[in-house]
RNA sequence: GGUCGCGUAGCUCAGCUGGAUAGAGCAUCUGCCUUCUAAGCAGACGGUCACAGGUUCGAAUCCUGUCGCGAUCACCA
């Protein structure tokens, strides 16, 4: 039993004793740092069920547990708020027991537990990696972290939209205007090579449209009669037909893209247990339809087509197969959902890392699985999150606005570089090792700025205004975790086993020892909330709380022997759980900086 | 127009299952490196929690409405 639940079980038989009224919730909260304590009980909630002045009824239940409770040292009562200080013996106890745990706070797997599916990245092939998906990535890849933490069993993949009509335009414009180039013989990543035409598509696409225009064509007709456009749309065509050379073409410029995406996923320290692409998933789905017609869930409109009727549900009519039989994308995902769940069947959950602006599509794809009569229909969640803008304005590819993804990454660590020269701490490192540090640096500002926000809000991102590198950012907590390995070093002949005995702990050290204890919740809420965001601001927390301990306490200069163990072996479990938050965040952490 | 989300210090964000005087970082200003790494610490300055009502002993937090920003409402993906 943890200290709260004790205390709300005595603070209930208080009450009882006392009032003789039997209360069935009591309100703790963490005491505010302007009153002395440890733990708050809030005494208005129960004034419902017992009369009187507040500040009377905390004093009895504060009498009553500081002479029954051994853990409640003293207390003190504040209007309505009843602070018990909790004795550092418990603490003490606390601490002597996660000290030699390892990971300390995760939650050891069920072997007969169901696993969940975390889908995240699925990118288009017709072009590089952005902002965007790196947002996207650092989530869906944290939240997989997260979840494996909190003891779920986990598997991390993508759907890879690898077909339609915008790759037919980056492999039209190659074809008419690439003269067989190659990223070997440019020297270009796959990717980028590939982006490139898409961008040079749309180019001559624009020129046509113009010319037709002035040859006095409406714009929107243009728009549709254009034979790049048109050309594009017969490839297509050829591509379902199965054409040898269209999917020839494909297949090599996929592989060029795919290639690309390894070193950028590489370099972002992500990865991935499986891969689906939409060219084998998007004729899924017309069979579950077809079931899904004879059970009623779906009808059928007098042109053929199959739809859903959700208005009960307060949302629309929803299409799931057109007149002619062929699929829409809601038909795919539906199809692809209950195909990921036979290839693992241990599936009882899955998470949809995608932008929020298809909440409505998920929505609905949600309740359609759920009215299909699927078990995990149950267990879904659209991991859903605010798109990430330039002062400018949205990032659109087309128009050469985005922030590539590669980019990012070098200016990053071309940034750690830069500061980490001016502070010049890494005499004795070898080139290897310093630009290790300098990945390990700039990545970890990177991901930690942008997973540090809640999902769902957008985020402003400005490329002129580069990342912070001090203050609540991924380096401080870095360089803070960086400060407790050199004591280790330092403190390597201390006695470590020598026991603490009955020592009056420090303030700071308190402080430090309740974060702890609150970790193994912080990572419950953040795997609850699918949020990476709690555990950035947990670590960001402690690390703060650790800093002030380090400034304000001589650690190595303990007065006597055993206090010094003890706060280095505080310092090493502090140093731990940043580690395991930062792991939960997929940022690295360095021995020095 | 309907639906959904967001609006907290000059800027970037916490806090939102209702609880004390709303917290951090950046920026600005003051101190602190002969002592464990100053990417740090200690402090100052900075707020009508968009606005207006309501519920409550108590509202940044819940409800209603208004305004602002964004997304969505395709037989596109």
């Amino acid at each position: 039993m943890d200290i709260q639940d004790l205390i709300i079980t005595r603070v209930k038989e208080a009450v009882k004793k006392i009032f003789d009224t039997e209360i069935t919730t009591v309100e703790l909260q963490p005491t505010r740092k302007d009153f002395e304590g440890d733990i708050t009980v809030v005494v208005f909630p129960m004034l419902r069920q017992v009369k009187g002045n507040p500040q009377a009824i905390g004093e009895q239940i504060g009498t009553f547990l500081e002479e029954n409770v051994e853990e409640v040292a003293r207390f003190n009562v504040v209007k309505g708020f009843l602070n018990l200080v909790i004795s550092d013996r418990y603490y003490l106890d606390f601490f002597r027991e996660i000290k030699d745990r390892e990971n300390y706070g995760y939650v050891t797997p069920d072997p007969e537990g169901k696993a969940v599916l975390v889908e995240y990245s699925s990118p288009n092939t017709n072009k590089p990696l952005h902002l965007g998906h790196i947002r996207n990535n650092l989530l869906g890849y944290s939240v997989a972290e997260i979840l494996k933490a909190a003891g779920k069993k986990v598997y991390k993949t993508q759907i890879i939209n690898d077909r339609g009509i915008h790759i037919c335009k980056s492999m039209l414009a190659w074809k008419k205007f690439g003269n067989g180039a190659t990223p070997e013989s440019t020297g270009l990543k796959g990717d980028k090579l590939v982006g490139n035409y898409y961008v040079i598509f749309d180019k001559e696409y624009k020129k046509e449209i113009e010319t037709l225009v002035s040859e006095g064509v409406n714009r929107e007709e243009a728009a549709k009669k254009a034979p790049l456009l048109l050309e594009a749309q017969e490839m297509l065509r050829k591509w379902e037909a199965g054409d040898e050379e269209v999917v020839s073409l494909w297949k090599t410029m996929n592989q060029w893209v795919y290639d690309g995406f390894e070193i950028t996923y590489k370099n972002l320290g992500v990865d991935f247990d499986s891969y689906y692409y939409e060219s084998n998933t998007y004729l899924l789905g017309k069979d579950v339809v077809e079931d899904g017609l004879a059970r009623g869930v779906f009808y059928r409109k007098e042109d053929g087509s199959v739809w859903i009727d959700l208005t009960d549900e307060g949302l629309d009519e929803k299409i799931v197969l057109r007149a002619d039989g062929t699929a829409v994308y809601m038909t795919q995902d539906i199809g692809t959902a209950i195909q990921r769940v036979k290839d693992y069947p241990d599936i009882g959950g899955m998470v949809y890392t995608v932008g929020n602006e298809q909440d409505y599509h998920f929505k609905v794809l949600f309740l359609i699985l759920q009215k299909l009569g699927y078990d995990w229909a149950q267990r879904l969640y659209h991991l859903s999150y605010g798109m990430v803008d330039l002062p400018s304005g949205k990032m659109k590819s087309r128009e050469g606005t985005v922030v590539d993804a590669d980019d990012l990454i070098v200016e990053m660590t071309d940034t750690a570089e830069e500061i980490s020269r001016e502070l010049g701490k890494l005499d004795g490192y070898s080139k290897e090792e310093k630009k290790e540090l300098y990945r390990i640096i700039g990545l970890g500002a990177l991901k930690y700025y942008i997973l540090k926000v809640d999902p769902k809000k957008r985020i402003l991102f400005n490329p002129e205004e580069s990342v912070d590198f001090a203050g609540n950012t991924g380096p401080f907590i870095q360089y803070t975790y960086a400060r407790i390995q050199s004591i280790l070093r330092k403190a390597e002949d201390t006695d470590l086993n020598r026991e603490t005995g009955e020592i009056v702990l420090h303030e700071k050290e308190k402080e430090l020892l309740k974060l702890l204890e609150a970790f193994p919740e912080i990572i419950s809420s953040a795997a609850g909330n699918y949020s990476p965001a709690v555990i950035a601001n947990y670590t960001y927390d402690l690390v703060r709380e650790f800093n002030s301990f380090y400034q304000n306490v001589s650690i190595l200069g303990a007065e006597e022997e055993s206090r010094k163990a003890f706060r280095v072996l505080l310092s090493k479990k502090v140093g731990e759980v940043i580690a395991s938050g930062l792991r939960m965040l997929g940022i690295d952490v360095p021995e020095r900086m």
